[in-house]
DNA sequence: TCAATTCTATCTATCAATAGATAGATAAGA
DNA sequence: TCTTATCTATCTATTGATAGATAGAATTGA
């Protein structure tokens, strides 16, 4: 049994995130899972409400994974680097693109509460890059920087997905270095 | 009466770039159009059809627009620059993400065809921003500033139509600057 | 030249499949 | 007994796609 609600969310995020937000079904989630649609409504009752809560259950997952800017720099290793590890491993591993970056380019016509949770995911990210920029900048040029940085990495997303190959990602990522040197 | 085809594929363009491929329908482009369903089929047999010429057409309107690096730079304009100014007015007059950055961020679930003319836009953009690129420095450094510039743009315009507000656009292109001097 | 034929673009009508959603029954457990 | 989680069954709407009819334009051939 384990957490039902969970169950849904990584099948529904599977989904999400090959198909997009219209092209999954309340029907595939619940065959995945092994039950039928009106038990994912008992869950979820309307898609709108299963598809903020996937957009909330990812960008938990992500940040979880990352851990805080501030102690990746005292066990000696650089925050950004981690943070682009843990977008290559969501395309290498997963092989599927980025579920906020994919709800972010289809946001004109989500749900208001899919954008909601999509913001909040690009946010939160914002946030904890421009601490891991803090440790080496001011505030104020910390955060154009952490937004240059996200807004790369989804676009090396997109890449790695349309071409189907790590390969482009790799030299798209590459440019990073221009943006943490260069003068804002 | 016009070029019907074009009718099509421009109301098509615009449902696409608002909803993804999987959230349009024959019917509603249809009715934009001013025809029935069974028409549009007339035009373009399937989904998969109609969804590969939108991408193309796309993509052809796309470059008409810019014309040759060679050329701008020979007028006194920056290609860069031109090319950036492109990408924005798509995103602030339509108010809308790039068609093919959102196929490409969809591209795991698209049927082949559409894949494949997703993928001719950024190999053709790619070979536009190499050859102004181009222009400054050999062939071999210009590609992946190519790769690198327009992977920013398509996560400037995720950022753009997220937050619905250009202000995000341009603080992603003014690292457009670290792109193009820092080193390979 | 003009009748016959073919092509183009549309229509109406319909198909089976699937969509999101809901009502009501049921079984297990606290 | 009340709550939780599931089921069956069903609703209405929409989906991509097809068949067949039709009106008019273009082409063909005697």
């Amino acid at each position: 049994m384990e957490n039902r609600e969970q169950n849904i969310l990584d099948a529904a995020e599977t989904l999400v995130r090959e198909r997009g937000y219209n092209g999954f079904s309340f029907r595939e989630v619940a065959k995945e899972v092994g039950i039928k649609s009106s038990s994912v409504h008992y869950h979820f009752p309307s898609k709108e409400d299963l598809g903020a809560a996937i957009a909330e259950n990812y960008t938990e997952n992500f940040l979880s994974k990352l851990g805080e800017p501030k102690e990746i720099r005292e066990r000696g290793k650089d925050p950004v680097d981690v943070y682009v590890t843990v977008f290559r491993n969501a395309l290498v591993r997963d092989k599927r693109m980025c579920l906020c970056g994919l709800l972010g380019a289809e946001a004109a016509g989500l749900p208001p509460k899919v954008v909601a949770q999509t913001r909040l995911f690009f946010e939160k990210n914002i946030d904890w890059l421009s601490r891991a920029y803090g440790l080496e900048m001011s505030r104020r040029e910390a955060k154009p920087k952490a937004i240059q940085t996200l807004a790369l990495l989804e676009g090396a997303m997109i890449f790695g997905t349309v071409f189907d190959d790590v390969k482009f990602f790799e030299t798209v990522i590459s440019a990073l270095r221009g943006i943490r040197s260069g003068g804002q």
